[in-house]
DNA sequence: TCAACAGTTCCGAATTTCTGAACTACGGAA
DNA sequence: TTCCGTAGTTCAGAAATTCGGAACTGTTGA
């Protein structure tokens, strides 16, 4: 399996933000991560409700939402965890994820205060 | 022609208004608008500096960010005014397109105030 | 009536997205 | 060690989307 990349603070680009979260179904996924203390797997993730996203269309979400810079992934065992980099990208783009994020009526409670 | 579509306020969607905006010539272009004050054509954006974006490329750009809902297109003569609807945008989805501008380091002096 | 101009529509080529199937990686049991 | 089950990735081809040149539409002015 190739290794995971990450982009670094600097590299992150809006488009690639706001490409990754022009998807529902990402946003659902971001937005849930973003409510979870510890990081969450993908399998977790899979239900959102409506429908069951195929696991290679749910790897792909996640693939597209680490290189956006939007989550940070990390093997962990068999599985992998997966958290948000929130804190670094609102330093960088300040406001942006929350304002995303309450469009979608999907800020989740951790990031309702401060 | 076709008659132009735009969205009522309440139909505008969070991933039509990011999908639109992950674009950086369409960006470019909304934002040329939003520092205008009377509408600009679409003649008069084609010009974003390293490249002149072809005339039917330019017409899609605006239909994408007309029906996106984030600007209002009316003909008038011979040519089209386009200008944005971020009064209207900042009241259902507050700070999301200035967190955006920002984000893309392309907010106009007009909208810096406030 | 005609020419020029602004912008739209059409359509084929190129690119991207989606997802089932095959595959890889790790951990636990025996 | 080998085998099995689970988590997730990669592959591949079908479907959908994007891009842009060429043709077209609608408007104004001569």
């Amino acid at each position: 399996m190739r290794p995971l990349f990450h982009p670094a603070l600097e590299d992150i680009k809006p488009e690639a933000i706001l490409y990754a979260l022009s998807d529902p179904e990402r946003v659902a996924i971001f937005s849930k991560l973003a409510g979870t203390a510890c990081g969450g797997t993908c399998s977790a993730l899979a239900d959102l409700g409506d429908r069951v996203i195929p696991k290679s269309s749910l790897s792909n979400h996640f693939k597209v939402l680490r290189e956006s810079g939007l989550i940070r992934s990390e093997r962990q065992g068999v599985e992998m965890r997966n958290q948000t980099r929130c804190p670094e990208l609102d330093e960088r783009f300040p406001g942006l994820v929350r304002a995303i994020l309450t469009a979608y009526g999907q800020l989740p409670e951790q990031l309702k205060t401060g």
